[in-house]
RNA sequence: GGCGCCGUACCCAAGUGGCUAAGGGAGCAGUCUGCAAAACUGCGAUGCGGCGGUUCGAACCCGCCCGGCGCCUCCA
């Protein structure tokens, strides 16, 4: 069984076979840097992580590219609302950025090139389009003319004629037709600008991917991804130039994430239901590494080409499922003298099993919601196997293989003892809204303020004695106080007693 | 107007021509337990928006209808 990807460009699902053997060559379209990310930015980095991470899973070497477009017409807007520099505006943009994929557990790209530092490779590509009669020039702007690119609308399935239909593309005069669109747009006074054989000015969108790209990944390469709202114009556009450009093909999969909906309607900042990642991790009552986790489970369990309805009680059920398997985790990782039963042992036969299918999930355009049933019915099979007693060394491989399928996902990665049990929450009324309040929100919630392992240990031992000597008041009373701290305490049939947070 | 997507149990969500329609959350019952918790087991769609059609056979293909959404304008 070998991989299958779905490609926009063809509108079916292929054979994965990167052009050049092992080697897999893969631009993703970051963000334009003039706002917060939001939990559509959010998707679409863990959907390209995950295709990331598996793609190295299966062997590949992969050179991944993601940008960063950080300058255009929104971030100077920003900076003049803000009365601030447009490149800090930028920079500041390009942290936060940072700042939320590396909560998320987003892997960083090899490369992440910023429009700003390949204005050399631009201006060559536009004169090479000028070169070709794939553009023209008007006052010191340069725009491509889409008529001259006979294939223009192959990856969206859209004809000339119907976007003309549409009706509602901006008028400019200086166009020569109203499809075309920017390659560079003259500075006007006072605007950020570079030197340029048509005179001082900036890229217009679109154009920094195809020569980063190019630059980075070469002419031809193997996957371009991005959020399916990019389809057009944005990679229109892109095929556009950087085909009429090399003569040759340019991406040769194109993989396309949906999009987070609120209420079945696209988040957006126009329709105000927007919600900053950031803002998630400030309102969970739980860890950053737990809420991220919890957070990518319940993306991961929406196939990554379906739009994703976003909702606090999603992101807790999903926290839920997860707090499951972290639990068998903890058990299979406990070091206790259990009953053997070898001769019948099947545990690595289910290991071997379960890899099988999740692959297998994986294979087919990464189905994660599949993958990670797979995890959940090996769940299952592991807890009946440890009931009825299972070797140290069976443990220890059973651990192994429930982290290493879920290092691919970005799952199943924190250590146990800081992973939190306690139900995934948000404190804003707003994110709270939909969730059945069904908890007391007032009980402790930061883990800063919690107890360290030791004193709990210390609290656990005590009450060990307790109950050793039939204590049950005292023992009783002590796993109150621990509760009060968000300490569950079970107790196990050999006396000793497992602690969560 | 053009192009396209979706509608599967209380909620979320795989499956897209043929074994009992995955899995998760919530719920109920039982086993276990000083109590509790966890875990395990069992229960839950004769049916996949509706109506027709194709087929030996359809949630899956075709047609129509109902409902929801997206792109065509910046957008992950």
């Amino acid at each position: 069984m070998s991989l299958r990807v779905y490609n926009t460009l063809t509108a079916s699902k292929e054979a994965f076979i990167p052009l050049h053997s092992n080697l897999v060559r893969m631009y993703v379209c970051g963000v334009t840097v003039y706002d917060d990310c939001h939990l559509g930015h959010a998707r679409s980095a863990i959907v390209f992580d995950i295709i990331y991470r598996y793609l190295r899973y299966r062997g590949f070497t992969v050179k991944y590219v993601r940008n960063f477009t950080d300058i255009d017409d929104k971030i100077l807007q920003k900076a003049e609302r803000l009365r601030q520099p447009w490149d800090h505006v930028a920079a500041q943009y390009i942290q936060a950025y940072h700042r939320d994929m590396t909560r998320l557990g987003v892997c960083r790209p090899d490369v992440e090139p910023r429009a700003t530092e390949h204005m050399g490779a631009i201006v060559e590509m536009i004169k090479g389009l000028l070169e070709k009669g794939y553009a023209y020039q008007v006052e010191g702007n340069v725009y491509y003319r889409v008529a001259a690119y006979r294939s223009y609308g192959r990856l969206s399935k859209r004809h000339a004629d119907d976007l003309l239909a549409g009706a509602r593309v901006e008028v400019d005069d200086r166009k020569q037709d109203p499809m075309d669109f920017a390659l560079w747009k003259a500075a006007k006074p006072g605007e950020p600008a570079w030197e340029s054989p048509w005179g001082p000015g900036r890229p217009g969108w679109h154009i920094e991917c195809s020569a980063m790209s190019l630059q980075h990944l070469g002419e031809t390469f193997d996957i371009h991804g991005g959020g399916k709202d990019l389809i057009f114009p944005h990679h229109e556009n892109e095929i556009a130039q950087s085909c009429a450009f090399t003569g040759k093909e340019f991406a040769r999969y194109w993989i396309h994430n949906g999009f987070v909906t609120i209420a079945k309607e696209k988040m957006s900042k126009s329709l105000g239901n927007v919600f900053a990642i950031k803002d998630i991790f400030a309102q969970s009552t739980c860890p950053e590494s737990v809420t991220a986790e919890a957070l990518r489970y319940f993306l991961l369990s929406t196939h990554y080409r379906s739009d994703v309805s976003y909702s606090p009680q999603g992101v807790a059920e999903a926290k839920s499922a997860l707090d499951n398997l972290y639990g068998l985790l903890q058990r299979l990782e406990e070091d206790e003298a259990t009953p053997v039963a070898p001769e019948t042992s099947n545990v690595q036969r289910i290991l071997d099993h379960t890899r099988a299918k999740f692959e297998e999930a994986m294979d087919d355009d990464f189905n994660t919601p599949k993958a990670l049933a797979e995890l959940q019915h090996l769940r299952g099979a592991l807890n009946t196997a440890l009931q009825q007693g299972m070797l140290s060394g069976e443990r220890k491989v059973a651990v192994e293989t429930l982290r290493r399928l879920g290092e691919p996902l970005g799952l199943l990665q924190v250590p146990i003892t800081a992973w939190m049990f306690r139900p995934l929450r948000f404190r804003d009324p707003n994110l709270q809204a939909s969730i059945k309040i069904d908890v007391d929100l007032r009980a402790p919630l930061t883990v800063g303020e919690g107890l360290s392992d030791e004193e709990i240990e210390r609290q656990v031992q005590k009450r060990r004695e307790a109950r050793a000597r039939k204590d049950f008041a005292t023992a009783d009373r002590i796993r109150q106080e621990l509760a009060a701290f968000g300490i569950t305490l079970e107790d196990r049939p050999d006396g000793t007693t497992r602690w969560k947070r």
